[in-house]
DNA sequence: TTTATTCCATGCGAATTCTAATTGTAGAAG
DNA sequence: CTTCTACAATTAGAATTCGCATGGAATAAA
């Protein structure tokens, strides 16, 4: 996980990003507001910790910009102020949590944790029958069973699956899984096909992957 | 965190399910203990607020019957009772820590805190077969014998620990460990994984940093 | 400086991907 | 129903890519 900070005071921002780090979060730090929002515009990161104060433009304004263009990233403002208006003021400008120094660095940590839990969809799995299909783990069960596949067969078994009961063409296979744009007239995708239905050992009445003639292939939930 | 907040008097149990909400914690609240213990067993909660005493079945029951599936699930217990005696009863059962009404808030945040910080410390036990690696001191060990790493080796092993039975893609490893986050083509991965497989000494039997071709690399638990 | 760690460059070997030739088959035409 | 044709399935092996191991250079630490 990626994380931005926006902080002036370089005692503060090296002591986050030494701790951070040390849990495994990738840091990045920028002292102003203006390149920060810039390295933010990357969309490089998973949560921004923002100082209210900076140099360049505020962290509220810093927010407000980067919201337009990113709505979801979870923002954690780094705050000395306290009164009530302009906490929920900074809320208002779209940031998700506050913390006021001083704090605890476990606290921080704790809601780092909670907004990027609240945020990624973990685990998003692609099913067709008892197969399962694991984009982010690159892993492919049958049953529970793992199936190992290779970099292409897995990719081929993934467009099939994001595609469930529509029919793929075969230019559309070669254009997304083989990054070919061009006619192209091969056998590639037979034998890829050929091979996942081995590995995925499919019987006689578990036809999920279904060849359509003089057309392509589909993945058909039965 | 989802905390699940069994509670039979809707007073407290609003107060709290609000407060909790505010703090970023999924909570959900059930009246009664037999209907709460079968929520609780669907393992979707991180922690568990108990009254002590409950319609259907007591807490100190709910907890018993809870354990027995759910060993390492934090429980807290919210009551009235302050003497001696049925506290550590209750403790002996099953739970984690108690707090008597009425209670500040502010104290049961702490206590909630503690509990999942103490929580998610423990679970990362972070082991890998034979193979154990303890982040705060730094150490890894194989059979109880210590092995000796560098830092980028003990981050790589870490890092895959972590990720244990997912396949870790190349890329990811090299935002996480190395902290770079552009598309960047080396071969320093191999040259660590290499290191580390020799330093752990793994036998053929002993497949425990696998690698997935084209991919990345993967820590399996065999 | 010396020493340890991290990184780069290389060739080799192995797994993957692809080509191509053969065999098998569905469906149309007769 | 049989034959024919076009397409798909299967297979072997060629081509390619990728990971492994190694030694040593660059860099950081002592």
């Amino acid at each position: 996980m990626r994380i931005l900070i926006v902080e002036d005071e370089v005692g503060i921002s090296n002591f986050l990003k030494q701790g951070l780090e040390e849990e495994n979060y990738a840091v990045d730090v920028e002292e102003n507001g203006k390149s920060g929002l810039e390295l933010a515009l990357s969309g490089e990161y998973d949560l921004l910790l923002l100082d209210w104060m900076l140099p360049g433009i505020s962290g509220i304004e810093l927010t407000r910009q980067f919201r337009v263009s990113f709505p979801d990233t979870p923002i954690i403002f780094l705050t000395a102020k306290d009164t009530v208006d302009e906490t929920v003021f900074g809320l208002q400008s779209g940031a998700n949590d506050y913390i006021k120094k001083p704090f605890h660095f476990e606290e921080l940590l704790e809601r780092i944790r909670v907004q990027l839990r609240n945020r990624s969809k973990e685990n998003e799995s692609l099913t067709l029958g008892p197969i399962r299909l694991i984009p982010q783990s690159f892993q492919v069960f049958k049953n529970s069973e793992e199936i190992p596949l290779t970099q292409k067969e897995f990719a081929l078994l993934e467009f099939l699956i994001r595609n469930k009961n529509k029919v793929c063409r075969r230019t559309r296979i070669i254009e997304s899984v083989w990054d070919i744009h061009f006619e192209y007239n091969t056998g590639v995708i037979d034998v890829f096909i050929n091979s996942l239905r081995k590995k995925l050992n499919l019987q006689k009445d578990e036809d999920y992957i279904q060849t359509i003639r003089g057309v392509g292939y589909m993945a058909k939930e039965l």
